[in-house]
DNA sequence: CTCAGTGCAAAAGCTTTGCATAATA
DNA sequence: TATTATGCAAAGCTTTTGCACTGAG
């Protein structure tokens, strides 16, 4: 079994819903997403995706996006910036650290949805869908440079 | 002391930083931010200024919201949307719970700053500036709504 | 063979920038 | 009066959309 009917098959399994097709671009994003260290833009997806296929067009990667969105395949992470961040969607709840000098992200555990549910009033009635943390700051080495 | 001159007055208290100026327009924006309910986007905060001063221009919000951000006076919000949202920055550090359905923004506190810094490993080295929890979902109404 | 998906180009937001003019300190 | 800030218009980016063509099922 060759390595592109491979992708496909995996595809497969990700996107069986009716209606939805099997397509060398969707095999390929989603190849790219899952295996793109961590966080990647559109542009990022696109530009990595176009390495192996040159004539992927940046719409397709969008579209692609969304309807992997919509499938909870992966999930739209918010940075700082004005632009989205996309990772496979992940099995335990995560959260993120970006250092305000050199941009690394770095991934943390906390079941803070649990804990703010059990705790906070406001939260207690709602049906929660998404909890999403993001600190900010300076990592030790730039904490370093900033002196 | 009329409205206007109070006006400038808190705004120079806000703005007192070498090198800045305080205009009508700056004092206006932040007039706004602070009786707008919440959290207005950039468009917003320009549509409810200009029916104060209509000459006002977009670019003029926009780089005074800059302004502000540098200064520690708004914060900036991000919401599941492709833009920013502005607020008063908080005394006491506060969440945002969005409802899918209705769009209805609460906002919450709860000490996670404090608690994550605590008990993840990976954030206890990181100088944190900033923590930003936002968790969507339906409220009590909508979730009705839905069956 | 059909209809979902793609590529291309154009459009649509939101945000930033250049430059001459106005206004603050 | 010396700069800083503004208004206007134009440009920049990211993201979306229309349409004819392609390809999966």
């Amino acid at each position: 079994m060759n390595t592109k009917t491979r992708l496909l098959e995996n595809t497969r399994q990700a996107l069986n819903t009716p209606g939805l097709r099997i397509t060398s671009q969707r095999a390929l994003i989603l190849e790219v997403i899952r295996h793109g260290q961590g966080h990647l833009d559109a542009d990022e997806v696109y530009r990595l995706a176009r390495r192996k296929q040159p004539r992927l067009s940046l719409s397709t990667v969008y579209r692609t996006l969304q309807t992997f969105k919509k499938l909870g395949l992966v999930e739209e992470v918010h940075f700082d910036e004005a632009h989205h961040h996309y990772e496979i969607k992940p099995s335990t709840e995560h959260h993120h650290l970006v250092c305000l000098g050199c941009g690394r992200v770095v991934e943390f555990r906390y079941p803070l949805a649990r804990l703010v549910k059990r705790n906070v009033t406001e939260v207690k009635d709602f049906e929660i869908i998404n909890t999403e943390l993001r600190m900010t700051g300076y990592c030790p080495a730039c904490q370093e440079g900033k002196k």
